[in-house]
RNA sequence: GGACUCGUAGCUCAGUGGUAGAGCGCUUCGUUGACAUCGAAGAGGCCAGAGGUUCGAUACCUCUCGAGUCCACCA
């Protein structure tokens, strides 16, 4: 043996002994309690991050632990299609050749992002086998994979008959710059010192952030109990505005603070969700949304001539004409204020009119908590049990339409009528652009386009369209006929994601068979591993994900989707710094494993770890890792070195005049001492302390066995066998979390067992050897 | 404004109802039969503060102070 492990030498080899011995896949062993992970799918088109490398750790950790248990281990992989993440890095890349996604209809958009994934897609899985991910890579699944498309519109589908899905009119949180809406959940909101203008509002003054949209105003509120304002309650008041006089209502709403500002509110329902709320509650009394701000960004026509600007410059414009026209009174820029923004790319959000899909959560959210409550599912992760509940009590309905092309397409279907048809149609107002033949763009309502062209053009060159809140749609998951418009919008990435434990385990029908099992063995997986045991993951996406996936699961299936969710935390840099690219303190995890080995990297990320918790990760804890795979490998050297110096000792001869008693009796002790550390391991791992389990491994390991039994053993006070036997022990402990060097050292052993040779074929593996018993 | 978490050795973090732990860093020794990616010895902590429960609290409860994260429609 070599005198130091060098990482290098075995990794790649031994992962392969792993994978050609069919370990990966769920045993086939009559008896054997099946055990399911549900990786959570990276990202296609991204290579890994740390982040990744930490959940690999954990739940390959789980998973070779229970595989050593004896459990029917399936650890299912997959690759996230990850909607507007995706596309727009595909965006920014057709920017760098002087293009956008304008010049080309959806289908094409989607075949070039498609190509451009498939490109990327198996890099990450090439980096998680770098880790030592013992995952069943025969079962992998891609969210956009045809069969699990099928289950996700088929859910939609359901909810649908089940009268879980609306559509409304409603102010979603539009990113003009990204295109598309966001859900309530993708609005970072961040503080901010905006101007609050003070303006003349007829015979009132008003306080606003946002003089812009005041041509969208459809009435004036104030507080009911307000004594400054209640005679005009109900009445019209003349207004003089920068487009001239106009008549608006006075209204009373409780949502009115009268210590704020002058205690008079504008009403913009097009513009402002709380507006937007105020017109709900009084429909009959004042008109509805009026838009006077683009789905571009741009103030639009009802702007009169300040139609065209763009939102900020139409700010400042307005404020200049309203100071020139003396209607302003007074500007606070002390006024501090949250703003809502893009939580990809920083953009202030626009809450704009637009008719959206929404599943209503109630039912949904009352089958959840009640499974919490029952126990169904335990949350691991420092307080994250609560922060779930918290979020289930408060949530609203889930507008999960997306106006991208990169996902899965809803299966909404508008009927067009023929242009000969004389019945007319409400459909006929449905907003389309698409290409024509020439690649040129035209746009406009679908009944006045089909004067010029067939709908078959239309549906081949089209890009989107936008039905009005009261067309007429039908939801099925195949097509209903020639004559429809599928809607253009796709579903919120994290609705099909909400599936995904119930859709891979149903999905991996029909896949190539891994190499120990058949196809008709993987037929019944979802019997088999559902509700699964363990959801993995970090605690930012438990809102996003794992709540939808109980809510969804729940749902179709009646059970929960898994028993346990374990939340890892954060990895930051040594200095407790969260890792971003601006501070350029970003770790590869690749890098690191090149340099130091899977193995180091590994324990350094999960030694003294707690759930739900964040750890700093600096390069001299991977490197002090590296150094425990090097003990590891010199206390195996050390052990084979004194067996094969004691074959050729005479049996007979007891050194140093220690009798056998002597030594046996501190063997009983060293083995009354060892199956405590296997006691301690097991049970700490059994209640997912997984940082401690791996504490208590290296501190016993090397404070305990290397430093004192070693020892001991050299001063002939304790048995070369038990020394053997002990290490084969912690070889196996150990063995989950840094399984590189743990299997090379244990082949190492095989080695020099002379009962080897007729095992060539199939060695002995540490991955699939049993875990220590207890009373060992 | 609401929720959650944290405050333990110089730094980063574990931990436990009953003499305080690890890694890194630091000091002094040490190349005799695994490992210098090592070993031995050591310095360094009123476990944020104040009350309470308890025979006993760093741990459980309450409050205070300090740090952080997430959520939130006051124009």
């Amino acid at each position: 043996m070599e005198k130091r492990y060098t990482h290098s030498d075995h990794e790649e080899r031994i992962y392969a002994l792993w994978e050609q011995s069919g370990a990966f896949a769920p045993s086939q062993k009559k008896g054997a309690k099946p055990y399911c992970i549900i990786m959570p799918p990276p990202n296609a088109n991204d290579p890994l991050h740390i982040g990744h490398a930490m959940f690999v750790t954990v739940e390959d950790i789980l998973i070779r632990y229970q595989r050593m248990r004896g459990r029917a281990c399936l650890w299912l992989p997959g690759a996230d299609h990850a909607g507007i993440e995706t596309q727009f890095v595909f965006e920014k890349k057709l920017k760098k050749q002087g293009k956008s996604r304008m010049d080309y209809d959806r289908e094409s958009l989607f075949r070039m992002i498609w190509d451009y994934v498939q490109e990327n897609k198996g890099v990450a899985t090439e980096q998680m086998k770098k880790l030592g991910a013992s995952a069943d890579w025969s079962r992998f699944t891609f969210t956009l994979d045809e069969n699990v498309v099928r289950m996700v519109l088929d859910t939609f589908f359901q909810l649908h008959r089940d009268g879980l899905v609306y559509r409304d009119l409603r102010l979603v949180n539009f990113c003009t710059h990204c295109g598309t809406a966001f859900s309530d959940l993708e609005v970072k909101h961040v503080e901010q010192i905006t101007p609050l203008y003070y303006m003349k509002y007829g015979p009132f003054t008003l306080a606003t952030v946002r003089p812009e949209t005041k041509f969208g105003d459809t009435a004036v509120a104030v507080n009911p109990k307000d004594p400054r304002y209640k005679q005009w309650i109900g009445k019209e008041v003349e207004v003089k505005g920068l487009l001239g006089q106009f008549r608006m209502r006075v209204i009373a709403d409780d949502y009115v603070d009268p210590e704020f500002g002058t205690g008079v509110v504008k009403i913009t329902p097009a513009h402002d969700p709380n507006d937007f709320e105020v017109w709900l509650r009084h429909r009959d009394e004042i008109p509805g949304p009026k838009q006077v701000i683009g789905f571009d960004g741009k103030l639009s026509t009802p702007a009169g001539k300040y139609a065209g600007l763009p939102v900020k410059k139409g700010r400042e414009i307005v404020v200049r004409d309203l100071q020139a026209q003396g209607l302003l009174t007074k500007v606070d820029e002390q006024y501090r204020h949250i703003l809502g923004v893009c939580y990809r790319c920083r953009t202030p959000i626009e809450p704009l009119p637009l008719p959206q899909f929404f599943i209503k959560v109630e039912p949904l959210v009352q089958k959840t908590l009640q499974s919490l409550q029952q126990k169904q599912v335990t949350v691991f992760g420092a307080g994250y049990g609560k922060t779930l509940k918290h979020w289930l009590e408060n949530l609203k309905d889930w507008n999960v339409s997306r106006q991208i092309v990169w996902g899965i397409r809803m299966p909404v279907w508008y009927k067009i009528q023929s242009q000969k048809s004389k019945v007319k149609s409400q459909n006929n107002n449905i907003f389309v652009s698409f290409l024509n033949r020439k690649k040129n763009l035209v746009t406009g309502e679908v009944g006045t386009l089909l004067n010029d062209y067939t709908l078959t053009e239309i549906k081949g060159g089209l890009q989107s369209l936008r039905a009005p809140v009261d067309a007429d749609y039908i939801v099925s998951p195949t097509p209903p006929g020639d004559h429809y418009l599928q809607e253009t919008d796709t579903f919120d990435t994290w609705f099909s994601s909400a599936q995904w434990p119930a859709v891979t385990l149903q999905a991996s029908r029909g896949k190539t068979a891994g190499k120990t099992e058949s196809t008709r063995e993987k037929q019944d997986d979802f019997q088999r591993f559902y509700p699964t045991d363990v959801m993995e993951t970090a605690y930012d996406i438990l809102i996003f994900w794992v709540m939808r996936m109980l809510m969804m699961g729940l749902y179709r299936t009646g059970s929960v989707p898994f028993r346990t969710v374990y939340l890892h935390g954060l990895i930051r840099d040594e200095q407790g710094r969260k890792m971003s690219k601006s501070l350029g303190n970003i770790i590869n995890p690749l890098d690191v494993t090149s340099i130091y080995g899977a193995d180091a990297l590994r324990m350094a990320l999960v030694i003294r770890s707690t759930a739900g918790q964040d750890k700093s990760v600096g390069e001299g804890d991977v490197r002090a890792m590296r150094n425990l795979t090097n003990k590891i490998w010199n206390a195996a050297r050390f052990i084979l070195m004194k067996r094969e110096s004691t074959k050729h000792e005479a049996r007979s001869t007891k050194p140093n005049g220690t009798s056998h008693s002597q030594i046996s009796k501190a063997d009983d002790r060293f083995f009354q001492q060892l199956s405590k550390v296997v006691d301690t391991v097991t049970n700490q791992l059994d209640h997912f302390r997984i940082g401690l389990a791996a504490e208590t491994v290296y501190n016993e390991f090397w404070h305990w066995f290397c430093d004192e039994c070693i020892e001991r053993n050299k001063k002939q006070e304790i048995s070369n066998n038990a020394l053997l036997q002990g290490l084969i022990v912690f070889l196996k402990l150990m063995h989950p979390f840094v399984p590189f060097i743990t299997e090379a050292a244990y082949q190492q052993l095989q080695e020099a067992n002379p009962k080897k040779k007729r095992k060539e074929l199939h060695p002995d593996l540490l991955i699939s050897s049993p875990w220590p018993d207890r009373s060992a």
